[in-house]
DNA sequence: TATGGTACTAACAAAAAAGTAACTAATGGC
DNA sequence: GCCATTAGTTACTTTTTTGTTAGTACCATA
């Protein structure tokens, strides 16, 4: 998410694994809250402290990441209007919502995963 | 993956971002070569030492712990053949293969989604 | 002049995940 | 007795990720 060391085994394991699209993809969405953003962001575009509020535990930091991270790998879009108190908004991509139907399916997944795994 | 603290911030986040089974499911499959090897599974049973061959760069620990992992979540099923030397063999649960076409999805999406990135 | 709101950033600390290296048990073959 | 083999384990270090706290700029309003 920032910046790497070049030559760690870490980021030398990163490198293949990467170049898996599957991996790639799932990197990608991999941080902590970046899904739950996506998720709000799916029904309204959202300013800063909006999306802050969803979360109650999130920090100000992270949110500032995650945002960053999602944008940019193209998924959302940061709108920032000149004003003052500023006002920043942030939207999905057509790239993100194509993902919808598949994070559906996912959740579903998820859910009947869970269940199963706690009956036994 | 082992032995968390009970009262950071990180694991009573964690704890509400599990909740939703998306996030929950993400987190599962989160593991950085969880995905490589339920992909190498998919084909064939394996042994440790084979799954171990496909990936250069994986350590034993890493491998290990991976496996236990998903062991534990129910997508995995670990026999051990009383052998000397012994003989174990990995191989998916149903669980694990209703998952397939959900990634092949995740998976063109990253792949289409890598090169749109790549463009700008 | 002081205060408040928004959307951050910087410096630092804590926690988790991943990686390294050395070691183990059991037994068959030399 | 010594070595090789398989599937690990253990103790430790490195790297990354996440979280904490305090502070910033801008102007409007009290």
């Amino acid at each position: 998410m920032a910046g790497r060391k070049q030559n760690s085994t870490y980021t030398r394991n990163e490198v293949c694994i990467i170049d898996c699209d599957l991996t790639y993809a799932v990197h990608k969405l991999g941080g902590r809250w970046k899904l739950l953003i996506l998720d709000k962001l799916c029904k309204k575009k959202m300013r800063f402290n909006e999306i802050k509020k969803e979360f109650s535990y999130i920090s100000e930091r992270m949110l500032t990441l995650q945002l960053r991270a999602l944008e940019e790998d193209g998924l959302i879009i940061r709108t920032v209007f000149a004003e003052v108190p500023p006002r920043v908004e942030y939207e999905l991509t057509e790239m993100a919502f194509e993902l919808g139907p598949i994070l559906k399916q996912l959740s579903d997944w998820g859910g009947k995963q869970r269940s199963s795994v706690k009956k036994d």
